[in-house]
DNA sequence: ATCACGTATGGGAGCGCTCCCACCGTACCT
DNA sequence: AGGTACGGTGGGAGCGCTCCCATACGTGAT
């Protein structure tokens, strides 16, 4: 239902801007060409090249072809506002990120995400509208920005448990796709890695290397994705038989500062770990910290491994192990669900989309 | 088509819902109110209520509070398209960062422009827009995408010397700003910060500390900042009444790598310097290195000064003393510039702030 | 030839707003 | 009193599209 695109036309040359300070009574030929006057030229009425620049099949393809003419010789470029006001449809989406600003730019998850969201709207019309939802404040705002309708739809990465947002967007029908659920029952359409299974590899990894004592510290709980890499952590531990000691599980926040704490906790409670598994590699980086001033030496005494294999991953001394995410595919996953709902917003159908994770296997482990 | 990024940020309006899928011919009263609803509410004619909402003066109180009162009590928002389409304006601007995405996503200094740029905007109706232009074919999307009117202006960042964007821009009369201008002569408003006079700070700096052979370590040239920040080096020392001995400069490119090489060449060339401004942190890093291998001790032998406070000055060891710029007041300052402009398309005036730095002093020097 | 049907096409009727012009009343002049 | 101004107001005329209903023109069946 998006529109194709045209070939570019010329800047330098024949392109006058809409008249700076001109009166809007001023003639006609000033600006840029509208849909009527390609018909014009085409030879045509207004609703056949309205037809074939939305790509409608019932144009012939003589028509089409005078029209598609027409269109590149004079630069026609519809117009987004009177297109959004006949069709009642904004052509935009909004990427939400619950977040502040600051953890958005720091975070290289959200970059990805951006890449793969703008890849998959690459070639689409769609504008992709970046909110930040960080304070209370900034969410009031966003709640009355989606209800009065300035989106066609809505991505929401990174949601935590208590977050009322995703209700609000199935209260409003808007279509909105989620990834990093609340929990496994969301309302909307979703699109996750597999946390679980990650963390089973991750630690299944180490075990295979002959760690036997090993921790694990843990994203903020009331994330389903962290709760899911604690199941994958206790699910790798129970195939192999072993009973897991609860005194082996810190929780943290996915900051560095949260993976400090919890490492240091650890080492403290069970002196004889010789293993960690970090819910994130930001966690991870703190833990090492920890693990060097407290004479540890990485992977010799303790092996670490991540999650997220991200850039802090791969410039840490000793490089990490991680798990993988596809981040940049959920995002073009997201986008491409979302579009698709956005075309057909028909039955309450909910697709959950779950990509595959892999471990990358660095020094650190 | 072009890749537009966007950050948002919601107006606030009263919260009402959306009727999904309702019939275009249905009845009235199901969908977001209109202004003509409002004026019928109110008691009023359309005309005064859009008068009211975009804050004309000519309406009386008596009217205004009414007109108010029943935006409020029907939880009025105005459709972006309607507006756009009659005011023949988009309400968005761009925000174009001429360099791939990887690296806005990794230089603070993008951050900090985007919070500076969002914080002027956040009680506007307009939108920001960000887009990468950092691949040709990015760069002919967004000449097609700026000639063809979807944006009310311009912010541009970052531009190389032999960028053609601001003569596009300019020819387009599309308002712009740019920050980090091509040249004094630039033809758009621009917002910089005082590079002159933080070099002039640094070296002073170093001349109190009782240093009496300072080298410089320039960025490229072709860079107007780089140009302004040799100027303050020489107007520094020139205050002094020390007479600058050219083998004193060494010209690198903002690289660590070119740091590095031309730290080789000025300790060759005068082995008895006792300090070294670099134009910026980068370099400053790739001197610090040679220095380290040449033996010189830092700050005793030799001190050093950067620019830019990033956070590569502190980190590094020693920390380094650099000049500080106001990055996000800078990017304030653009968005209120560009505003103004757009509002006011009227002369050739174009402003220019400059605005001041600040030496961060570390022990580096 | 006549009818029925399907396909391609033209163009009217808006979408919700801004602009602008005509108009009203009142205050202030002569 | 009549004239002139001007602040305040209502509403027509679009902005450039999409929708959808007519219409025109096939085509094959009757």
């Amino acid at each position: 239902m998006v529109d194709r695109r045209n070939a570019g036309f010329p800047v330098g040359g024949g392109a006058r801007t809409a008249s700076r300070g001109g009166t809007r009574t001023s003639g006609r030929s000033g600006g840029r060409p509208t849909l009527e006057e390609v018909a014009a030229r085409a030879g045509v009425g207004r609703g056949t090249v309205s037809r074939v620049i939305n790509g409608s099949p019932r144009v012939s393809e003589a028509t089409r072809a005078a029209v598609e003419a027409a269109v590149a010789e004079l630069g026609y470029v519809p117009n987004r506002a009177a297109r959004s006001l006949a069709a009642n449809r904004t052509d935009a989406i909004a990427l939400v990120v619950p977040e502040p600003e600051a953890r958005f730019f720091a975070e290289p998850y959200f970059s990805d995400i951006v890449r793969g969201v703008g890849a998959a709207l690459a070639d689409t019309d769609m504008q992709l509208l970046l909110t930040f939802a960080g304070s209370d404040r900034e969410r009031r705002r966003l709640a009355d920005y989606l209800a009065a309708g300035r989106v066609d739809g809505v991505l929401l990465v990174s949601v935590h448990a208590d977050d009322p947002l995703p209700d609000l967007l199935e209260q409003l029908g808007i279509p909105a796709v989620i990834s990093g659920r609340r929990s496994a029952a969301d309302p909307l359409a979703a699109v996750d890695s597999d946390n679980t299974g990650g963390a089973r590899a991750a630690v299944a990894h180490l075990l295979a290397r002959g760690r036997r004592t090993i921790a694990t510290i843990t994203g903020r709980l009331d994330v389903y994705g962290a709760q899911c890499r604690l199941d994958g952590y206790r699910d790798a531990l129970a195939e192999s038989g072993a009973v897991v000691d609860e005194r082996l599980v810190a929780p943290a926040d996915f900051t560095e500062e949260g993976g400090s704490r919890a490492m240091r906790a650890l080492l403290d409670r069970c002196p004889s770990l010789d293993a960690v598994f970090a819910a994130s590699d930001v966690m991870a980086a703190g833990a090492r910290q920890v693990l060097r001033e407290a004479g540890r030496r990485i992977p010799d005494d303790v092996a670490l491994v991540g999650f997220d294999d991200s850039a802090v991953a791969r410039h840490m001394d000793p490089a990490l192990t991680s798990v993988r995410q596809p981040i940049e595919e959920m995002g073009r996953r997201m986008a491409g669900l979302l579009l698709q709902e956005i075309a057909d917003r028909s039955g309450p159908e909910r697709p959950r989309i779950i990509l595959p994770t892999e471990l990358v296997v660095r020094d650190s482990s």
